[in-house]
DNA sequence: CGGCATACCTGCAAGC
DNA sequence: TGCTTGCAGGTATGCC
């Protein structure tokens, strides 16, 4: 499930257990995720002490003392689970409970705080590599990555410009990660419903007028913030409950106002369409036709 | 180069 | 019930 919103709820949940805490041991259980781990992954980690944990785009970046990022992707299945809490005095703290599928446990941090954090993958798309920070800007994984979405890098006009020239659809710029990176399947979907405009519309139907950007691309740039802000909060919110329930941290169902929810009736009360599903670029896209224009 | 299909891997739900 | 098929939110890769 992990888009931005559900990386960044990660990346909140796994603070307290690792931030400022060093590698106690860490346990390798194969050799590779979607690529082969680095070599020696266990061995550099181990001793190392965590500064500080960010997210870029789907990455999680947790800065080591020693000038190198650990870097983690979660692509499609990746979850981290805390099993022991770093704070186990803490009222409301996580409780010590296993993930029930330790099959696809690929990676454990044992910390020097007492907590043990999980990594669980059943599909194996995610990813983690080692990487000193010098090498980080002309890293093939990140030297291409476009703005975040929730920085000021995303304007109104940063957004009409990037899309001037583009021969494809609006949700395939959207999605796009070298434009802006971040969005996933489920929020291009969601933020193209608020903003209502339809993801089969050219991208360069968002050029400016008269050297300004249009409102259409103002009410898409809003769209995408809110869509991920709303989720980032609603996330934040279920976390704490999730961590006391069994120390999950990542996702709950999200509740979507077109995502996955072909032939039901459009959630706008002004709106008598339907939400239908069709393929772009070999992905879903879910839209109402009649009010995304 | 830009745009697109394909591949990676496993589990699950739907359909026959 | 059991088997097959299609689908899944990720991105790297290679082809045109």
């Amino acid at each position: 499930m992990p888009e931005l919103p559900e990386v960044e709820t990660v990346r909140r949940g796994l603070e307290p257990a690792m931030v400022g805490a060093r590698f106690r041991a860490v346990e390798q259980r194969r050799a590779d995720l979607r690529f082969p781990l680095p070599e020696n992954f266990a061995e550099r980690l181990t001793g190392e002490r965590v500064e500080r944990l960010e997210r870029r785009a789907k990455y999680l970046m947790a800065w080591l003392d020693g000038d190198t990022v650990l870097a983690m992707h979660l692509g499609m299945s990746g979850r981290f689970t805390v099993v022991h809490s770093g704070a186990p005095d803490r009222p409301g703290a996580i409780a010590n409970v296993p993930t029930g599928d330790a099959a696809h446990d690929h990676i454990v941090f044992h910390m020097s705080n007492g907590a043990t954090v999980l990594y669980n993958d059943v599909r194996r798309f995610g990813y983690m590599d080692l990487i000193e920070s010098a090498q980080l800007p002309d890293h093939k994984l990140f030297r291409d990555l476009g703005v975040e979405p929730l920085g000021d890098e995303l304007s109104p006009e940063f957004l009409a410009h990037a899309c001037r020239a583009k021969q494809t659809s609006l949700k395939a710029a959207l999605l796009d990660q070298r434009l802006i990176a971040g969005l996933g399947n489920i929020y291009v979907c969601e933020a193209l419903y608020r903003a209502k405009l339809s993801p089969r519309r050219g991208a360069d139907s968002l050029a400016t007028k008269a050297g300004a950007p249009t409102a259409r691309t103002q009410r898409l740039v809003a769209a995408v913030k809110d869509v991920l802000d709303d989720a980032i909060e609603a996330g934040g919110s279920s976390l704490r409950d999730y961590q006391q329930a069994d120390g999950s941290l990542g996702y709950f169902q999200h509740s979507f106002a077109v995502y996955g929810r072909a032939g039901l009736s459009c959630a706008r009360k002004s709106c008598r369409g339907r939400v239908q599903r069709i393929v772009q670029n070999g992905r879903s896209t879910f839209f109402c036709a009649s009010c995304q224009r």
